[in-house]
DNA sequence: CTCAAAACATGACAAAAGTCATTTCTTAAT
DNA sequence: ATTAAGAAATGACTTTTGTCATGTTTTGAG
């Protein structure tokens, strides 16, 4: 646990739903929230519990995950610094549907459902704020809906590459030069997240290999054309 | 188009979140709200184009699909009466990312966005329905997300026809026990809800039939057997 | 009532993807 | 630096699903 996160110079606040609130709503924001620090691979919350207030992604990376009927993980949405965690659950009051887990360290800022509707209470924007988030999710599922529905494996994790690409190396998190565009989720991972096996992923990425559309460097993979693989993704524009 | 609904004695508005209006915004309604009459296979509005207000289903069903990158339908809900139809785009300030179409002879309530909106900022509980209902959305395309990545077509198919007799023949839209039951989707709509080819949708059709699950009338399909259904669909509970 | 269009059905085959078994490579802990 | 555990890679094979071709039934327009 962390004492010392002041939100108030905190500037992931401020690019998200938070920004624009009064001192005196901010003070009590640093007196309630709870700043913790998960490692790689720990889960912040799981499936099946009821919310009692919101996450706040401080840094890291986050994969929100459901498990099929079989118990096989599926890889629902990544979420970034900045980004909320278990929103949709608690502002629809039920269960978590999925569970949240950390992809590398993170630090995650919580607060209790009092204090956070107290606040979308008073800020009406707040509200708007998190109505459009959700409404983004929901666009980005219903394509994911159809491409999980009509695209075959290769032209998914084609897609899937990108979209990861441009999640933890674009505009967002843009880290060194030399860690850029290298993707480090596990085969396993991509597999839950493209919808297929391991083995599949894995085959398909020797195939965009000898293509030269990436490169592998033990377990990460690096982009090298990403028109090519726009085209491998049937993505016309 | 209709001139003589009145939204003061609508039972359907009452079921949804515009219950609990003052007479004068009522009033408002009936004036500013226009009732079309769509036959059956009508579109209302197209994937693209940019929401000017919302509507509202007063009678009929609807399906809300996208096109996939190769032209493909994908059938991703339907809404039934008293259900809204582009709350999301309109919500979330983006253009449908799907289509909306009559699945049999409907009558829709179109509202303007600024009728809309002043309601919306008069009634906060109109904003907190609309987000609980989105809320139910998401969750619900992430389920599906994953039975389409994890199921085989088959589980996937029975799934289907379960949730579609709920949907048509459960609490809401009860029929004479004749029609009851029976649901009416062609079988290409089957494969655009399911994610398959049509032939392979007939194949398990008579696969089902064969094993005595469900039977067929001429293009419609009864269930006969909700269990061994729902055990097909490898749903536990 | 007739007939053509659309929907449904079926077979044969091809392609895609999954599974299982085994080997090789990485990584992180000692 | 060593090594054991976990990931990744590969091959052989099976199953699932899609595609194409063709025939049959249903339905609604005239």
């Amino acid at each position: 646990m962390l004492q010392d996160l002041d939100c108030g110079k905190c500037f992931v606040r401020s690019s998200t739903c938070f920004s624009d609130l009064m001192p005196d709503d901010i003070g009590e924001l640093v007196e309630k929230k709870i700043s913790t620090v998960y490692k790689k691979g720990q889960t912040i919350f799981y499936e099946g519990m009821m919310p009692t207030g919101i996450y706040c992604l401080h840094s890291g990376k986050i994969k929100i995950s459901k498990r099929g009927n079989d118990g096989k993980e599926q890889i629902v949405r990544f979420v970034l610094e900045g980004g909320l965690l278990g929103i949709r659950s608690l502002m629809g009051g039920r269960k978590y549907s999925a569970s949240a887990t950390t992809l590398e360290e993170s630090v995650v800022c919580y607060i209790d459902q009092k204090t956070f509707f107290k606040l979308t209470t008073k800020y009406p924007h707040i509200s708007q704020c998190v109505m459009t988030l959700i409404c983004a999710l929901l666009e980005e599922a219903e394509a994911k809906m159809t491409s999980l529905a009509q695209k075959p494996v290769r032209e998914r994790l084609a897609e899937g590459l990108l979209i990861l690409d441009e999640l933890f190396n674009g505009e967002g998190g843009c880290k060194a030069d030399e860690e850029k565009h290298a993707l480090s989720l596990s085969r396993e991972d991509l597999a839950n997240l493209v919808g297929t096996a391991t083995e599949t992923v894995i085959r398909l990425l020797s195939d965009f290999k000898d293509e030269k559309l990436i490169e592998i460097e033990g377990r990460k993979v690096i982009l090298l054309d990403k028109e090519g693989l726009k085209k491998a993704s049937n993505n016309l524009p």
